[in-house]
DNA sequence: ACCCAGGCGGGCG
DNA sequence: CGCCCGCATGGG
């Protein structure tokens, strides 16, 4: 039995959690993904409960879901590394089999440049906008009917006005910028996701992607654990708990993570970022 | 009213 | 470089 959860990983602000469904009673996320719509279940609210999952052919389906959940990450080897304080071990134990998820790089990439100086709920709101204004309608067995993410193409044809109508505010010409660039200048689908120093270059050449941004991308867009995104939670923690509650930079808490955590810091940041925006 | 939210880009010293 | 500021929008 593997060591997954579906609501922690669902309820831990990664970019399906911005798009899919999730039902509570039933413990199902719907999401869709390469135009189809999945059904995953977990059954039981133990991390252990067996999953299920249907739509489309059920191996490709089956094999997407692993792949996208990563469930070939061995839990109890990256718990042992990164269980390095009372802190993250209460982190581990409140939200065991929470995964980090693998997405689409552009669709990481507009989510996050949503994400900026926002907060969860309205960057749901308005990917949820997104997609219901420029996706396009697909449908499957799981479901009656959604829409599929919209591509950089879909979006080049958005105009300023338009994204602001749906909320997006000022981010809304990093948008139209990030759109065109995705577009017509680099292929996401091509960037070198195990660099990770070239990964995150490329990345800031985007508009409206800067360092903390360009880590979340790298992180759960390429699946680059080297990723560590610093957003003002994971700031705050871990100046008090590493720090004696010292304002450090940026580079500073980067090299510390490094050092503490290496090849998994990823995960670590993760799990540090779920608690602190859970218990705020 | 005021503060904050998974920051970024531009400008200044 | 490193720091500071404005930025749109809605919820607590």
């Amino acid at each position: 039995m593997i060591t997954f959860s579906l609501r922690h990983t669902f309820e831990s602000a990664q970019p399906l959690t911005f798009y899919a469904d999730f039902n509570q009673a039933s413990n199902t996320l719907v999401y869709p993904q390469d135009s189809l719509l999945v059904s995953v279940t977990q059954s039981g609210s133990d991390e252990k409960g067996s999953l299920h999952v249907s739509g489309g052919r059920r191996g490709y389906v089956t094999s997407e879901v692993r792949r996208r959940f990563r469930l070939r990450d061995d839990m109890g080897k990256i718990y042992k590394k990164i269980r390095t304080d009372a802190y993250i071990a209460k982190a581990i134990d409140l939200y065991r089999g929470m995964r980090l998820t693998l997405n689409d790089p552009w669709e990481t990439t507009l989510v996050f440049i949503i994400s900026q100086f926002n907060n969860v709920k309205r960057i749901r709101l308005i990917t949820r906008s997104i997609i219901a204004k420029y996706g396009s309608e697909i449908e499957g067995r799981a479901a009656a009917s959604a829409r599929s993410f919209p591509t950089s193409a879909d979006m080049t044809k958005a105009t300023e006005k338009e994204l602001k109508r749906l909320g997006a505010g000022y981010r809304a010409r990093y948008i139209i910028g990030a759109a065109d660039y995705c577009t017509n200048n680099v292929d996401l689908d091509k960037l070198p996701s195990h660099k990770y120093l070239k990964l995150k270059e490329e990345l800031m050449q985007i508009d409206g992607v800067g360092e903390k941004v360009a880590d979340c991308i790298a992180l759960m867009g390429y699946g680059n654990l080297k990723a560590f995104p610093i957003d003002v939670h994971i700031k705050r923690t871990m100046e008090k708990l590493y720090f004696e509650g010292k304002v450090k930079r940026i580079r500073e808490i980067r090299d510390f993570a490094e050092s503490r955590w290496g090849d998994y810091m990823g995960y670590a940041q993760q799990y540090l970022f779920h608690k602190a925006r859970m218990m705020a």
